[in-house]
DNA sequence: CCGCCTTATTTTGTGCACAATCACGAGGAG
DNA sequence: CTCCTCGTGATTGTGCACAAAATAAGGCGG
């Protein structure tokens, strides 16, 4: 019930629970990068044949949330500090062009992004993490739907879930999450206004911020690959 | 033979074989956009059961290349001319990013990229379209393969192969492939000189050229969607 | 003559079983 | 004591069969 809002309707298929079930785990941290991804355990434990289960391993490695190596099995990614990099690289470069685009294209839904940004800095003090990591992710897909209408939402999807693997988001300070926060209301600010520039620049500095927060999280810990 | 040059050891697996093929099917044109694919008549085709079949689809969906509805079955991608103009937005965005990479990671191997050029020049009179669609396909993954270590590579090959879909290379003129010949000898000189900015408006500009063409092309041809 | 409901066929989704392959461990030779 | 080889267990890949659902066709009523 905290990641899979993107599947609404679609639960009734069993390879689509198995899938949103294994994402929301990932992304929780609950199974951790280099974990390995074991058919019949999460048959077993989902209630299911092995079919929709690979159905689902298969899914989460297009997402780029697991990599399957041939007669060996899947495993949840792990990311070095030099990939981290690449994947924040891509981000500045294809959230700045969503949040460009977006600033032009009129269909930016300005009552929602305010809304959004209401609800998050609600929960500032003291800070629920995992419901502001929901809501920063749904602020950014509304950018990411404004700025493109077919490939770039689910492209750049694939870029902002990846590093969330980590689980970095709660190594925000209440500090940084104001700087956060009041970048979230300079990208609207800057989209109302129809400024292509300034909402890319805005976006770009949102994510060198946030880059430095991922980078720190790794260097502290030694080593995310499991055994 | 033609397409399948990325997967190169894994045919063993009878899903990659099928992905392969069908993959090739689709970027030659012998599947048209908006055509069924029926996992059951291309499982007596490829003379294996549906279980292989339904894995590769899943994977053609994965790269852009197919979309599949709940039940309905899955058909190969249409884009409209909106759609198109997406795509190569993204392909300026992410393939600029890749070459202006590429020019400054020192993991270009210019020798590669030299050699291609001069195969695909020789290809140039009289005009042999598919191989210099294929040739020109491995040069600009060299490109990105220089410019991304992991994500990039297959984030911007989901771009690039989406339009081949209405296979739109025939429609290259001489002269055409003459300034598309020269914008290659320009990239690998920018890429030569570790001149970032350099590589990205050449690839910029290459691109721009390339969207004329493929819009020349669409509003050409009706509707590219199937029956 | 047109529209709606019922029925039949086709096609996808899932469960299950067997085969192939890989990892691990025991055993023996050098 | 170390390294290589062979067997055993575990896990994935594929084939096959049944069930559910959607589309298409046909008949009935208005």
């Amino acid at each position: 019930m905290t990641w899979d809002d993107d599947v609404p309707g679609a639960g009734e298929q069993a390879a689509d629970r198995v899938h949103a079930t294994l994402r929301a785990e990932i992304l929780d941290g609950v199974r951790t990068a280099g974990s390995r991804l074991r058919e019949e355990e999460i048959a077993a434990a989902q209630g299911t044949s092995r079919t929709p289960v690979r159905e689902a391993i298969r899914r989460l490695a297009a997402d780029g949330l697991a990599e399957i190596a041939p007669r060996r099995g899947a495993v949840v990614v792990a990311w070095d500090a030099d990939d981290l990099d690449e994947l924040f690289d891509l981000r500045v470069v294809l959230e700045g062009h969503a949040a460009a685009r977006a600033a032009v294209s009129g269909r930016a839904d300005l009552d929602r992004l305010h809304a959004l940004c209401d609800r998050m800095e609600a929960l500032r003090t003291p800070p629920d993490y995992p419901a502001i990591t929901r809501l920063n992710l749904e602020f950014h897909r509304e950018v990411h739907r404004a700025g493109g209408r077919r490939v770039l939402p689910e492209l750049v999807a694939r870029v902002v879930e990846a590093p969330l693997v980590q689980s970095t988001i709660r190594r925000y300070t209440p500090a940084r999450l104001d700087r956060s926060f009041a970048q979230h209301r300079d990208l609207v600010a800057a989209i109302e206004a129809g400024d292509a520039d300034w909402a890319r620049a805005v976006m770009t500095a949102h994510l060198r911020a946030a880059r430095e927060v991922v980078r720190d999280a790794v260097t502290a810990d030694p080593a995310p690959t499991g055994p």
